[in-house]
DNA sequence: TTGTATGCGTTATCAC
DNA sequence: GTGATAACGCATACAA
């Protein structure tokens, strides 16, 4: 049996619309009339279908997310994953829901700004993407409600971790262990955060008077494991000196660099020690387990959430600007107090 | 400007349900006034609203997921969220989307069957869940297609690898190094697979002429690192003989079961060789890096994906029983030829 | 070959 | 307080 506000108001000898507004909680009855419609409401399990509501009220309670885009990052991404995952969480406890965008719908191709509007998206969670995508500028430039967790953008409310943070800490936590020869192993350049993160490192550097050198920072060709290895063998070309902490753009390419370390014979963590930044959960399972900057992904997921819900309520695109979560150095293995032999 | 069939219609001289037919490629219409139209169409990029077309059509050309259960198993499972992916890529080309399926649409509780008919999804993926979940086992029974990646029930089309394959693949390269004695420390067993992957494990081992012994295995608490670790030592004090292989049940727990042989003074893989199952991507950066069985998890999801198409073209539910996805063994370093001192 | 009328289920507006 | 009605945008049966 198929319910709508029809069969019911004919059940209950009531009128459709008087049963819309009392599921609605708006108008004004009697509370005998309001008491028996709940009732039966609960009773039938009758929830307003998504479709005709949506048609209705130009809203679909629905948040689209890209995810999956050039980057070939995809769902398994250990950081990212677990952004969405928290976001999800934060915004099905208000009821929406969340879905995909992608750039087809049956056999239209089409760009991501109509899909959003062909599925009358109410907001849009960017978890990565390129600030270069024509089709992100769109979406970003319209009036669709948008919020980031990796493109840096004009007009782009943008959460992330706070990497002048991560980066102090780093280079303070290996000042502390005594080792002051500080190398730099970010990852590509096109991610704007590891570029970022290298502004930071040359920045706290010369503030705690290490004059920064070209000569001790590489940056990896690409996100993974490989281009770790093959970035600690070109640093150690290129170095003047061997360094005596490498602060790594990510944990994933820091296990890299560490085999990349020892396959040269470099013990990690006494002649060099590493420091990575995320903290996936392979960090601590990892030999020797990896001293590294652990991101919030929770709170970013969820700050993220709270901040887009807000602007979709005020139907406003500018609900903020950048918003830094803070991140903790985690200490482990990789590093260790340097022995002045 | 928005766009409608009736604005587009009006734009043309013709009537609106001309716009619809060639868009939806029906009906027969003169070349010429089917071009101006899909001219016109693809100059606007017009695409009919989905909830219209929800409404009228009741289909929503979307795939509800169920994934994030009381399991705590999130997005960030290595495994399961690679299913997922290829399981996207694949609906996606032919204009499906995904979307979760949660137990609430806006102020309202609601059952998984609910939330499906609500939203008039046309098909459902479980990727993890309990085959004694009352809301899975509500949706299954439904009417609505559907398709699980570890449920195991009745009238619930699944697909998995090939188990039997995995663990005589495991126990087939054990005796090849020479080990005989092989041990296996499975997963908790309320997760299906775990139990069937032991059953497969006992009778395999007779086939061997090995006879099983209940001292021989373990059953690990948890899913993760520290159950591996936990079982590992369990393990050793139950045994009879220190085994010469260990077969784990999953890739997680592997690496745990190898730290707590380490911990507990055995060398890996000379004094006990390990597999695992699955081939996460951290097997290989594992030290010592992990022999294991690979799980296809892409040809796992995109196969599933393209059993519940099938099912949902068809309109039936009797689409497929059991599907098994080849795995192969991936030779690495915690396994060795023993050494016959 | 093309156009018209109707209904999908909801909700906002207005009338009673 | 309660009910009738129109409109959201599309697709389809039917008419022309």
């Amino acid at each position: 049996m198929k319910h709508t506000v029809h069969t019911i108001a004919k059940h209950l000898g009531v009128a459709p619309s008087t049963v819309s507004k009392i599921v609605n909680n708006t108008g004004n009855f009697s509370d005998e009339i309001r008491e028996r419609v709940l009732k039966y409401i609960r009773e039938i399990d009758y929830v307003p279908a998504a479709s005709a509501r949506t048609l209705k009220a130009n809203k679909s309670w629905t948040i689209g997310v890209i995810y999956t885009e050039e980057s070939n990052v995809g769902l398994e991404h250990p950081f990212f994953s677990s952004v969405l995952q928290a976001f999800k969480d934060e915004v099905e406890k208000v009821g929406y829901d969340i879905a995909f965008i992608v750039k087809r719908v049956g056999q239209h191709e089409m760009s991501y700004l109509s899909w959003c509007r062909n599925k009358k998206i109410d907001g849009a969670l960017i978890v990565i993407g390129s600030h270069t995508n024509p089709g992100i500028i769109e979406l970003v430039n319209s009036d669709i409600p948008c919020i980031s967790t990796d493109v840096v953008m004009d007009h782009l409310p943008l959460v992330v971790s706070d990497n002048d943070q991560g980066i102090t800490l780093s280079i303070d936590h290996s000042l502390a262990l005594g080792r002051k020869k500080i190398a730099l192993i970010a990852g590509p350049f096109t991610a704007r955060h590891f570029l970022y993160r290298f502004r930071v490192y040359q920045r706290v550097m010369e503030e705690r008077g290490l004059p920064y050198s070209e000569s001790n920072v590489v940056s990896a060709r690409g996100f993974g494991y490989s281009s770790g290895i093959e970035a600690a063998k070109k640093l150690l070309k290129k170095v003047k000196e061997i360094p005596e902490t490498i602060i790594v753009g990510s944990d994933l390419i820091a296990f890299g660099v560490i085999h990349g370390l020892e396959q040269s014979g470099y013990h990690v963590p006494n002649d060099i020690s590493v420091i990575g930044f995320d903290d996936i959960s392979f960090a601590r399972i990892f030999a020797p387990s990896l001293t590294t900057i652990r991101q919030n992904s929770w709170e970013i997921g969820s700050v993220a959430a709270k901040t887009l819900l807000k602007m979709i309520d005020r139907k406003t695109k500018n609900g903020a600007n950048t918003i830094r979560i803070p991140v903790e150095l985690v200490e482990r293995d990789s590093t260790a107090k340097l022995k002045s032999d």
